[in-house]
DNA sequence: CTGCAGGGGTAAA
DNA sequence: TTTACCCCTGCA
């Protein structure tokens, strides 16, 4: 672990908000100054843009260039994509100028499958508290800049964490699922790293779904929020069911819309790019 | 101030 | 297909 500082100048497709604030992550926080600084893969990581430059300072257990451009994705080409999505229709068009600046970053996967486990029928702020508690009990400390910070604590450091430790920190409902679902993948009733080289996507979501807590809606984030990278699978909870309603289906119940039907129309208009058109109609219909 | 609905779903009935 | 579930917030 050592401190490091890494410059990249005339950056585009990278806005600090919406990368950060468009609801992928839930350790990243905006600090007094704007910037925001988080914790990922064991490092711990502050960012800042001033004009067209990103500057990223840390604590970091590699080459922070190397980790930046890993978490990040610097290497996948944004400009292309929303040029293509543009062309869609002029509802995609204007979410993306909405949310220009976002990035689909590259999250640990274990991370992603208890993150949105906690994430199932709940609210961002108790679902960043949820996991800051966590990380806090069972995690690794890392002090950078007089503060503390706690890594996400990994399979072995939750072997032993009880049913009502999870209750304790607050995951209500979801204790039993944190518990069963530890417990499979310590068993290896899922494999994670096979989970990893496997590129049928229907073969991992079915996986996914054998975790206790892992239904399809959290199955879909993990898929497209990990590192496992799946863009064409569309997650589809109340905001974006609202969205695809209002600007394509246009049933009077909204609740009533089928599920299959708005998958149906997201395979159709954004193909293997769902998963970001998703992303940008989410954070547009959300924040404005 | 108290009461209550509802939230970025899942699993069991 | 419907319902309960933890806990916090917003609002009547």
């Amino acid at each position: 672990m050592k401190e490091q500082e890494y410059k990249i100048e005339k950056i585009k497709s990278f806005e600090l908000a919406d990368i950060f604030d468009c609801g992928q992550c839930f350790r990243w926080n905006k600090q007094t100054d704007r910037s925001y600084t988080g914790v990922f893969k064991g490092n711990v990581m502050n960012v800042q843009k001033q004009g067209e430059t990103v500057i990223f300072k840390g604590m970091c257990n590699g080459d922070i260039k190397e980790i930046v451009e890993d978490y990040f994705e610097l290497k996948r080409n944004y400009e292309e994509i929303k040029e293509k999505l543009s062309q869609i229709d002029i509802n995609v068009k204007t979410s993306i100028e909405y949310g220009k600046g976002i990035r689909i970053l590259n999250q640990d996967l274990w991370e992603m499958i208890i993150s949105y486990i906690i994430s199932a029928n709940n609210n961002i702020p108790r679902i960043k508290g949820i996991i800051e508690r966590l990380s806090k009990a069972y995690g690794k400390e890392i002090v950078w800049n007089g503060e503390k910070y706690y890594t996400f604590p990994t399979v072995e450091e939750l072997k032993d964490v009880t049913v009502q430790d999870y209750r304790k920190l607050g995951a209500g409902f979801r204790d039993i699922r944190l518990y069963e679902t530890v417990h499979m993948i310590l068993d290896k009733k899922v494999d994670l790293e096979q989970m990893q080289n496997n590129p049928n996507t229907l073969e991992v979501r079915e996986q996914l779904l054998t975790l206790s807590g892992v239904g399809p809606k959290v199955a879909d984030c993990i898929l497209l929020f990990s590192t496992l990278k799946r863009f064409e699978v569309f997650p589809i909870d109340v905001w974006v069911r609202r969205v695809m309603n209002e600007l394509y289906i246009k049933n009077e119940d909204e609740t009533k819309v089928n599920k299959k039907e708005i998958e149906k129309l997201a395979q159709e208009k954004f193909g293997n790019l769902a998963g970001i058109a998703q992303q940008y109609l989410f954070y547009w219909k959300r924040e404005a």
